[in-house]
DNA sequence: GGTTGCATGTAAATGGTTACATGATTGT
DNA sequence: ACAATCATGTAACCATTTACATGCAACC
């Protein structure tokens, strides 16, 4: 999904500024579910506009620089809509958290142990602001999708802090309980 | 991480090709943690062997190019522990799929009901072969994030075929069932 | 006085995917 | 016949990240 389909997303769920469309791939709706940086939403959003699929609005504002808003088209809506039914590319993950993990044999416990314990927080920490958001008024999708992504969360959160002891024990054992055994 | 250190892990792992380091991050240990095509690993290798992170071997096969089987060097070993230790980045996602899932209230029940499906059926496929690799002389760690990714996808699986129907009944109920309600 | 948040945009550099180029074998 | 698997590698293209450029307000 191109950063123009993403920016028209954005605009759907309503009138935004380049900057305010930042946020809500950081920490609103589409936080956890993709990435956009200000590298390329703002020339997606010149282009959008080019093309007659978003309008923009120029607020002025007292010592800043002017807000652009920006508005989806009747044009634009159409073109989103097309684009949502097209199949899915397959999900892209890059975890650097889970391939150092696959190496846990190779570092030392301590390490291992302070990096499933962040990832534990972090996950206690996104389930936490993921609960707090008012979805109330946002469409029965909206939910939907908060509640999958909770429940993801949850299971991995509560996998980690229940598996984690055996992992340590079991690094540490493949060195040193083996030894023992044989005496 | 880059390139060069996906494929110095993909090594540590075992001694391997090119074209068989692609399948790892394919259907191997790293698929669902990260991605890299032909066109990262094959340059990543040059630079490793150049680097003496790395050796080559060529082995003539009968009418097919030369297989180069590629292992990796202590300095290699020392360079991956090195990249192993430093924070991992956040982890990125790209998810066209839950994207379009945000704006279902947009799209026909129809073709939410058959997203949904095709996603619950990938689900199963992948924690179907993920029981079935036997990992039972790989380390610890390995069986740990394995484990990580039973549980997550067996979650979402599950909340999938729990909350599809309510989701397409309040989608369709949003058009239709406030109107008879009011009758 | 330093950091964070607001606010926009560009340019350079990096990095990665896709497509191309080649070619035999095996299975449908 | 055609697709898939095996096998390597390059080049063009695309995208993203990072840094630069600017500047005020609010908070600590």
């Amino acid at each position: 999904m191109d950063a123009k389909t993403l920016c028209l997303g954005a605009l759907q769920v309503g009138d935004a500024s380049g900057y305010e469309i930042k946020k809500l791939f950081e920490e609103g709706v589409f936080s956890h579910i993709h990435e956009a940086s200000f590298g390329s939403i703002y020339p997606a959003l010149t282009r959008l506009v080019d093309e007659g699929l978003a309008s923009c609005t120029a607020m002025p504002q007292d010592k800043r620089p002017d807000k652009k808003v920006y508005s989806i088209t009747d044009k634009g809506r159409e073109a989103l809509v097309g684009a949502l039914r097209l199949a899915p590319a397959p999900d892209k993950v890059r975890s650097d958290f889970l391939f150092i993990l696959v190496f846990g044999h190779l570092l030392p416990a301590s390490q291992l142990d302070r990096l499933i314990d962040q990832r534990i927080a972090w996950y206690r920490d996104s389930l936490r602001r993921m609960s707090e958001c008012d979805l109330s008024h946002k469409p029965a999708s909206a939910r939907f999708v908060n509640g999958l992504g909770r429940a993801v969360y949850r299971a991995a959160a509560e996998y980690l802090e229940l598996q984690k002891e055996g992992l340590l024990a079991n690094i540490e054992g493949a060195m040193v309980v083996p030894s023992r055994a044989a005496e």
